[in-house]
RNA sequence: GUGAGCGUAGCUCAGCUGGUGGUAGCACCGGGUUGUGGCCUCGGCGGUCGUGGGUUCAAGUCCCAUCGCUCACCCCA
């Protein structure tokens, strides 16, 4: 038996830093005001086809999509936008406060073909920020991924776009499939395929022959209406602000229909191909186009799978390392009886313990106590017992002393407590 | 969906033009140290060579299929 392709398990030895990054990204989630929401991994597959896009790659062959027993269509999430939009809107967030901050964080499903850093079953944190469409708000929102990127000790660099909005996106999409009508004959095929599905795309074709053919092609910056234009040299300016840096990339596209005006993605160079470790957008008519109030919204998701592979590929020394706080060794049958309800009692007490079972020698134990990074060993023999003290060893100075094990076992972590302290 | 590379011990890998699977490293267990970890040293445990066919006197090695992994394209976090 094995797992499915692509889909994986995260072992013991990786979960550390999968922890870390989790608690560190809900530490700086708080800190920026965002709530924490959990939303179901299934929903209707109408959902999803109404927000991500019925012409999009997602929607069109990569959701796990089936029909339930009692007949209808449901879908894994590909992505967490949508499912929070939804409950936003079903639940009326938007009555409790002019501005709702929301993120999730969990497991999302795509079939498509797995490579480095991208999985069936993956793990994002999503983020929302809905009912202002203020520049700052965009500012703001990227920072935070900002923040969080630099808190885990990841460097990764900042690139921005706007994609207009329903104003003037048609115009420029005209213009654009204008200028590519002219030269459809002379690229290559999946730019003929992209004119059709997401002719935004093409220009940022990696084929040099094509490329060649887009000098002087239209950009979407240049097409801006006044509101998008004022509004992202507002988002630019609200970055100099806070000293973000950036870069203006006009060819940056998302994949998902939904984005409007401002657009982002942070890029590392230590992935391979799946340099994007985070990306998002304002999503200004989303929110209506799903049936609730007529409120802006900016989001976006970090991939899980991509920071941890990043932390793990620079051997960062900032995840926490797993370590118990103390390894009690009994020798002896009688030791091990006076140790096991100790043990038990140091656990209760609040503390990380542990012992052997097994009756192993003392060798052997202290062996366990290293490899479980104990910060004390308590040595339970014949000898100290009959006197009813017990040994405890700093595993890093190796100092000892004789404590007395007293009537309540839970004395030795008082001692401890004050040994640490 | 397209293309390429790779599946040998828990992990990392040797294994030549087919001829008995490696005293390999790490990890694990035990001894050296009859009650003291990391270093050292000695020993031990551990393998359906991904799976199924085929070629051959003989297949880890060659061929086909299949499953999986990896990387890239597409797409995307």
């Amino acid at each position: 038996m094995q797992a499915l392709k692509g889909f994986k398990d995260i072992l013991p030895d990786e979960s550390p830093t999968w922890q870390w990054v989790e608690s560190t990204a809900r530490a700086v989630f708080h800190r920026f005001g965002f709530g924490e929401i959990k939303v179901p991994i299934l929903e209707k597959t109408e959902l999803f086809a109404r927000s991500i896009g019925e012409a999009t790659d997602i929607v069109e062959k990569e959701m796990y999509t089936f029909t339930d027993r009692n007949g209808e269509q449901i879908t894994m999430r590909p992505e967490g936008t949508a499912s929070v939009l939804r409950a936003f809107i079903e639940h009326n967030l938007q009555a409790r406060q002019p501005l709702t901050k929301l993120y999730t964080i969990g497991p999302m499903f795509r079939h498509e073909r797995p490579q480095k850093g991208r999985l069936r079953q993956f793990h994002q944190m999503s983020v929302e920020a809905i009912g202002s469409d203020h520049p700052r708000l965009d500012a703001e929102i990227i920072a935070m991924a900002w923040e969080l990127l630099r808190e885990l000790g990841l460097s990764a660099s900042l690139q921005i776009n706007s994609l207009g909005c329903p104003a003037c996106r048609p115009a420029y999409r005209q213009a654009l499939l204008d200028f590519l009508a002219a030269r459809l004959d002379k690229v290559c095929d999946d730019c003929k395929r992209r004119s059709e599905t997401n002719p935004l795309r093409v220009l940022d074709c990696k084929s040099a022959h094509c490329q060649e053919q887009y000098q002087g092609a239209p950009m979407i910056l240049d097409h801006l209406c006044a509101g998008c234009a004022d509004h992202f040299s507002a988002v630019k300016s609200s970055l100099d602000q806070l000293a973000i840096p950036y870069g203006v990339n006009g060819f940056m596209v998302r994949g998902l229909d939904y984005y409007t005006r401002t657009t982002f993605e942070l890029l590392t160079d230590a992935l391979g191909a799946q340099s994007a470790v985070g990306a998002g957008g304002r999503y200004d008519g989303l929110i209506e186009q799903l049936g609730g109030p007529k409120l802006p919204g900016i989001g976006f998701a970090m991939g899980m799978e991509r920071l941890t592979l990043l932390l793990e590929q620079q051997k960062s020394t900032a995840v926490p390392q797993t370590t118990i706080d103390c390894f009690i060794a009994a020798l002896g049958e009688a030791a091990v009886n006076r140790a096991f309800p100790l043990l038990h009692a140091l656990r209760a007490k609040g503390m990380k313990a542990a012992m052997d079972l097994e009756g192993k020698s003392l060798k052997s134990q202290m062996k366990q106590a290293d490899r479980l990074m104990a910060r004390y060993t308590l040595i339970l023999g014949e000898e100290e017992l009959a006197k009813g003290e017990a040994v405890l060893r700093d595993m890093a100075s190796k100092e000892q002393q004789t404590v007395p094990l007293g009537d309540d076992p839970a004395t030795v972590m008082a001692l401890i407590d004050a040994t640490t302290s």
